[in-house]
Formats: C-alpha cells, sequence, structure tokens
DNA sequence: CGGTCGGCAGTTTTT
DNA sequence: CTGCCGACCG
C-alpha cells in the first residue's frame, strides 16, 4: 500500500502524531482536531510503514461504538481485515482476558457480568441479611463506596479499618458482598478491571506475555481513564512498550464517576520522554464559536493548554435568548426550529442540549406543539428493561444455577406461588450453609422443611429450569429464548397487565428473539451452548440496541455528556443559569466547577455553523419556581460574539413596571400584553402571558392560568384585563 | 399476590 | 411536580 494514503490528508501535526517514532507519545486534541482520524491513521501507519502485525496492536476505547468505528474505519482505509488486532474498552478487554485466564484469576467458568442495577440489588439483599439498618446505610451510597474503592484498586481487607462506625459498616457489607459474588460466580463492572488489574501483579508470566505481545498500546480518550484502568496501563506497557495516547484534558467531564484528568499529566512523569503533540486546527466550527470557547475555557487552571483555531470563517455570532421561565425558552427554541426548517435546514442537523434531564420535558412539549418530530437520547436501553432483563436471568440461572443474583430475580416471576416466607427460609439456609439458593432449595425441599404447597411450588421451579436448561445444547439460541418467555409464562404474564405497558414489554421480549437470532447469524460456528455464554456476556457488554432506530429526521435531544463526541450543524444550549449549569451541587467546590465549565466547553465545541445560548429568569423545577441569573459561563464569553435576542413584544424581563422603559419594536409596539405581564380573564381567572401570534385581528396570545394551565385565545374575543 | 397509597428524593453515564 | 420504591391492605 502507498504511504501517501495515509499521510496526504492530514495537516503537520496530524502528520506527526501519526508517524512519530517516539516511543511514547500523547497527543493533546482539541474538540473537533480529527482526533479519531489521528488514532485510526496512525494505527494504520504502524501496520503499513512499521510493518507491525495487527496482533502486536492493543487499541482501547470508553465505548463500544467508539471501538467499532475505529476498527472499521481502520479497514476501511487499510482495505484489508485486522482481525488479530484487540479493539475494545477497557471492560471488554478485561473480560476477554478474565475469559481466557479465569482459573488465573480465581473466577469460575461460568461467570457472569452484573450490570449496576444487578449490583445494587445484590447489595440490598446482602444488607438484608446482614440487618443493616437502610436509613443509616443507604444501599446507593454503599454501591458508590463499593464501586469508588475498585476503581482506586482497594479490596476491602486492605483498607484501613481503624475508622469511624459508619465506614466500618460499609467495609462489613463490602466484604460481605465480594463474598457473594464469588460464591455465585458474578463480576460487576468495576470488579472486571481490578480483577485484570491483579491479574498481572497475580501472575507476571501472563503479563510478561501479553506486554511482550503488545508492541503498541493506543488508548483514546485517555482524559477519562480512572486510576486502576491506568495502573493497568502502565504495567502492561511497561518500561519496553510503545504507546500512544490520545485525550483532551478539556473535555474531561467524567471525574465524578471516577475519571482521573490529572493521569494526563502523571503520564508524562511515569512515561519519560513522552513527545507531546497538539492537535489545534478545528475542522468543525466557525471562528465565532471557536473563539467563545477559547474563552470560557480559559478561565480554568492547571490546563495543558491549547487553543482551537480555524481556517474557516468567522460565521454567524451567538444568538443569546433570555426568557422569562422554562416554557418561553422551550418555544423560542422551538420556533427558531421551525424558522430555520423553512430554510431548509433538517431537523437532524439541529441539537438541544441539556444540563440535565429533567430539562427535557419542556422543550419535548414545545415541540410537539409546533408539530417537529424529534428524538431524545438516554433513558434506558433495550438490555435494561425489566422484562427482558427477567428473561435473560432465566438463561442466566440455566447457565449458571450458582447464580444467586439471577435466582432472586425471578423465582418469583411471574408470580409462581413461592413466597417471601419461603424465600426467607431458603435464604437463611443458604447463608448458614454457606450454599447458592438453588442448592439450599434442594435440601430444604429434600429435608421436608417447607409446608407441602410451597415445596412443590419451588420444586416446580427448579424442575423447570433444569428441563430448560437441558435444552440449551440441542436447541438453537433464539429457540431458546424463545421456549423461557413463553414456556416460564413471562408472555402470558405480561399478557394479563392492563393498558399500554404489558402490550410494549410482549413487543420487547419478541424484539429480544430477534436479537437472539441477529446473534447466532452474526456468531455462527459456535456450539449452542458457547453460543448462550456469548450472548449473556454480550447484553451485559454491550447494552447498545442492535438496531438503531428507524430513519427519520428529527431534532436531536440530549444532556450535554451524551452530546461528547457528536457534531450538529445547530446546536441550542439552554438552561444557561447559575444553579442549574453550573449545577448547583458544583457551584462551590472549584474542581467541580471547572468540570462544569469543561462541559460546557464541550457543549459550545458541538455546534458547527449555529450556536443559540438560552437561559430563563424563572424556572419552575421540582414544582418550585425559581429565579435565576444567567450563567457565568455566558458571562465569560467576549461581548462581541454575542447578539442578544428578543422575540415578539421585545420584552425580555417581566418586570411590570419596567415595560415602559424597555426598547419595543415598533411592528410588536401595538402588542397590549408583554411577555410575562399578569393577567385577569373571566372565567379563566388570573394567567402569565407566555406568547404572542399573528397580528390585528387575528392575533392570538398565549397565557398560561394559574389553575387551568396554558391556553392560546384570540386577543380579540379573550376581553383579558391587565391586573397592574 | 396484586393493587394502591404515601413518602421521599431529585446532576451528569458507560461499562 | 414527577417517578419510584416500599409498606400495607384486601
Amino acid at each position: 500500500m502507498d504511504m501517501s494514503e495515509i499521510l496526504d490528508s492530514l495537516n503537520d501535526a496530524q502528520k506527526t502524531a501519526v508517524s512519530t517514532q517516539a516511543q511514547r507519545t500523547l497527543v493533546l486534541a482539541g474538540a473537533g482536531s480529527g482526533k479519531t482520524r489521528v488514532l485510526v491513521h496512525r494505527i494504520g501507519w504502524l501496520l503499513e510503514a512499521q510493518g507491525l502485525s495487527p496482533y502486536r496492536v492493543l487499541a482501547v476505547t470508553f465505548t463500544n461504538k467508539a471501538a467499532q468505528e475505529m476498527r472499521t474505519r481502520i479497514e476501511a482505509l487499510l482495505n484489508r481485515s485486522v482481525q488479530g488486532m484487540w479493539v475494545g474498552t477497557f471492560h471488554s478487554i478485561a473480560h476477554r482476558l478474565l475469559r481466557m485466564h479465569w482459573e488465573a484469576a480465581g473466577l469460575p467458568e461460568q461467570f457472569q457480568i452484573l450490570d449496576s442495577e444487578d449490583q445494587l440489588r445484590l447489595i440490598k439483599r446482602t444488607m438484608q441479611t446482614l440487618q443493616v439498618d437502610e436509613e443509616r446505610w443507604p444501599p446507593k451510597q454503599v454501591q458508590w463506596f463499593i464501586n469508588n474503592h475498585k476503581d482506586e484498586g482497594r479490596r476491602a481487607e486492605k483498607i484501613d479499618n481503624n475508622t469511624d462506625q459508619q465506614t466500618l459498616m460499609m467495609l462489613r457489607i463490602y466484604q460481605a458482598y465480594e463474598d457473594n459474588c464469588q460464591r455465585a460466580g458474578l463480576v460487576d463492572f468495576a470488579e472486571l478491571l481490578l480483577r485484570a488489574y491483579e491479574l498481572w501483579l497475580k501472575q507476571p508470566d501472563l503479563l510478561e506475555h501479553y506486554s511482550n505481545r503488545f508492541e503498541h498500546v493506543l488508548v483514546d480518550e485517555f482524559q477519562d481513564t480512572n486510576t486502576i484502568q491506568y495502573a493497568w496501563l502502565k504495567c502492561l506497557i511497561g518500561e519496553q512498550g510503545q504507546v500512544t495516547v490520545v485525550g483532551d484534558d478539556d473535555q474531561s467531564i467524567y471525574g465524578w464517576r471516577g475519571a482521573k484528568i490529572e493521569n494526563i499529566q502523571l503520564f508524562e512523569q511515569d512515561f519519560k520522554g513522552t513527545h507531546i503533540i497538539r492537535l489545534e486546527q478545528n475542522y468543525r466550527s466557525t471562528e465565532t464559536i471557536l473563539r467563545a470557547a477559547n474563552a470560557i475555557i480559559a478561565h480554568n487552571d492547571n490546563r495543558m493548554g491549547k487553543e482551537l483555531w480555524t481556517q474557516g470563517c468567522s460565521g454567524d455570532p451567538i444568538a443569546l435568548y433570555t426568557a422569562f421561565n422554562e416554557v418561553d425558552e422551550a418555544r423560542y427554541v422551538a420556533s427558531r426550529i421551525k424558522a430555520l426548517a423553512e430554510q431548509d435546514h433538517a431537523y437532524r442537523d439541529t441539537a438541544i442540549l441539556y444540563r440535565s434531564n429533567a430539562q427535557s420535558r419542556v422543550l419535548e412539549e414545545a415541540l410537539l406543539r409546533e408539530g417537529l418530530p424529534y428524538r431524545i437520547f438516554g433513558g434506558l436501553r433495550f438490555f435494561e428493561r425489566a422484562e427482558i432483563k427477567n428473561a435473560l436471568c432465566y438463561l442466566r440461572l440455566m447457565f449458571n444455577t450458582a447464580d444467586d443474583a439471577a435466582f432472586e430475580r425471578i423465582v418469583a416471576v411471574p408470580p409462581r406461588g413461592i413466597g417471601e416466607r419461603t424465600l426467607q427460609e431458603v435464604r437463611e439456609y443458604a447463608k448458614e450453609q454457606q450454599l447458592s439458593m438453588w442448592v439450599a432449595s434442594e435440601q430444604i425441599i429434600k429435608d421436608n422443611r417447607l409446608s407441602a404447597r410451597a415445596a412443590r411450588a419451588l420444586q416446580a421451579f427448579l424442575e423447570q429450569i433444569i428441563g430448560l436448561s437441558e435444552r440449551v445444547n440441542v436447541q438453537k439460541l433464539a429457540q431458546l429464548v424463545e421456549a423461557v418467555i413463553s414456556e416460564v409464562g413471562l408472555l402470558a404474564y405480561h399478557q394479563k397487565e392492563k393498558g399500554e405497558k404489558g402490550r410494549v414489554r410482549i413487543e420487547n421480549l419478541k424484539e429480544l428473539v430477534s436479537a437472539a437470532k441477529e446473534f447466532e447469524s452474526v456468531v455462527d460456528d459456535q456450539e449452542h451452548s458457547q453460543l448462550l455464554a456469548l450472548f449473556l456476556d454480550h447484553t451485559a457488554l454491550e447494552s447498545r440496541e442492535l438496531q438503531a432506530d428507524a430513519f427519520e429526521d428529527s431534532v436531536q435531544m440530549m444532556t450535554l455528556h451524551t452530546a461528547k463526541g457528536l457534531e450538529f450543524p445547530v446546536v441550542f444550549l439552554v438552561g444557561l443559569e447559575e444553579g442549574l449549569f453550573p449545577h448547583q451541587m458544583s457551584r462551590n467546590e472549584p474542581g467541580r466547577l471547572e468540570e462544569e465549565r469543561r462541559l460546557c466547553y464541550v457543549g459550545i465545541t458541538r455546534a458547527m455553523q449555529h450556536l443559540y445560548l438560552t437561559y430563563a429568569e424563572t424556572r419552575r423545577l421540582y414544582g418550585r419556581e425559581k429565579r435565576h441569573v444567567s450563567s457565568r459561563f455566558i458571562r465569560e464569553i467576549p461581548k462581541e460574539l454575542i447578539e442578544e435576542v428578543r422575540m415578539g413584544s421585545k420584552v425580555s424581563r417581566p418586570m411590570l413596571h419596567n415595560t415602559e422603559s424597555m426598547p419595543m419594536a415598533s411592528s410588536e409596539a401595538e402588542a397590549p400584553f408583554s411577555l410575562g405581564q399578569r393577567v385577569l380573564h373571566q372565567m379563566f381567572g388570573e394567567g402569565t402571558v407566555l406568547g404572542f401570534e399573528g397580528s390585528g385581528q387575528n392575533a392570538r396570545v398565549q397565557v398560561n392560568f394559574d389553575v387551568k394551565g396554558s391556553k392560546w385565545l384570540v386577543l380579540n374575543y379573550a376581553k383579558l384585563e391587565s391586573t397592574v
């Protein structure tokens, strides 16, 4: 292959990053600077120019999507398959290692992965057996405690137990939870990483093998690595290994879940002679947008230092809309999107970004009112839905009867005459004898420790699972899934549910069968039982839906966190208020405030052409009206980049007594009411003016009545009175 | 065993 | 104001 294909399309900094001979390379890649491109071409360069075997390359990402994309793009660039290359998330690579070396890692061969919901349930269960007060030790907090320690590489027994009562109890739960996991062959997400790390420590020969094998390690989104991931990498790379890490300290937004932005600085110290390359040329946004982003992020301290620039045009000023309240804000966004659509902007070119999910609702209503199609990202993923997880837990229990988490989840779903009394009996016995729930059930039945009715029900359950698991080696995966949902009564169970809910759940269960079919065809030439194991891993590790949502041109709505890595021609960044963004909880701690600022930087740099910022002076949140001042992030943008928008009546401030002094657009000056004004209606009572539409005879006004809610009224008929 | 009611919490999310 | 979870009751 011609090397020029790999280098020619790149700028100088990118070329350097792709072709450097340095043993250690740190690429500081600004937003929109072609980061993925560099990573892909770097690997291409290593394989083609350096003649490295794909077998000797390990590339690590944070999401399955990124891993998938990387492999696809490398193969497209080189026009060949790179099968032997390991490309995956930290978790999937750790998982792969543990599957291959389960014995060395001290795990049973059929270990299963717990997602965070499973983990929380198991923690609750553990706490119940320990008789811990859930008021004093909230399970969520315990979960956080456990995961945090694991992320820092700390086992319960290694933690100093010379501490306060509160922590001491958490440690006890941590330990008991671990014991439960070990006995049931269960591994949570943090455990995958920790075990993989301990594998290096406990098995130097294994470490050496992989260190030798992976001559070059590449890491994407390096600023998001946590302590254990960093330690794992450091071991693997060792003194000899070559490594390329790519990241952007200004886009580190996951500190709250353990990511250590300091790892970037640490890298420079730990890996001597690191070649640092900055990618600062941006190919995404207008100069105006970049200047705003640069200005905001400049308020942070201890940056690695980077300034985005572009050869492109300066573009439109940033629009800033000050809304009276959140409804007005949403209305503005919707009306702008409608106007943009009329100028031939596709809906999918537009994104609405917000700090927290709770904000989406009002926006959604406004889009609905305008008849604009939208899609909200986030929310429950397919494999996380309750009915899907139930079905999967049957498969898990069939696969490994010791899986207590699965046992607990489905033993009474659908209901089959096994009540809390019976279960309590089983749990106690299991705890006493250090047995799995499954074996405990068997023995309790045998010992006649239950009423005849309960014993019969429990026996029937065990037999049903055994009956199903005998078919694992005989039937195809999809048939097996189908058998579970119909024979075990899940379908019938949801059929009985009233309302839309049951129907949707049944749809989902059928979707699960299709997913299994799809999986069969993708991963063929495997034994049936193997296939089941792989499928279970897949559902735990790749919660992404198999089929992307049906093609529809719609407005994209998501949180700022979700938007990372994406780009849109038009971006609305809403809710820029002190207390909301930066969030209340982050305002007083400098470190957390800086992370909020980086989040803002991420949001702004998503925009390619047009950026709209909005905030509401009053916002109803948690049923309470609160007044807010504009976000400091707005004020950190140079004034000359911003153009303030005033809609309709041109009154952005609802202070009634000030309306006269506010500038009025001549065309709208005749409007008898202003936005935010309080009015009285004969039938609907008092309310607040939210918006106008039309003029003259047809002029309509939208009023949010205190009691009757929001209504559109024709001004001519409405006989509204000002309350002032 | 399933339904209902009351209390309470309530950034951000991937694996 | 929601939505979720747990307790309680029929």
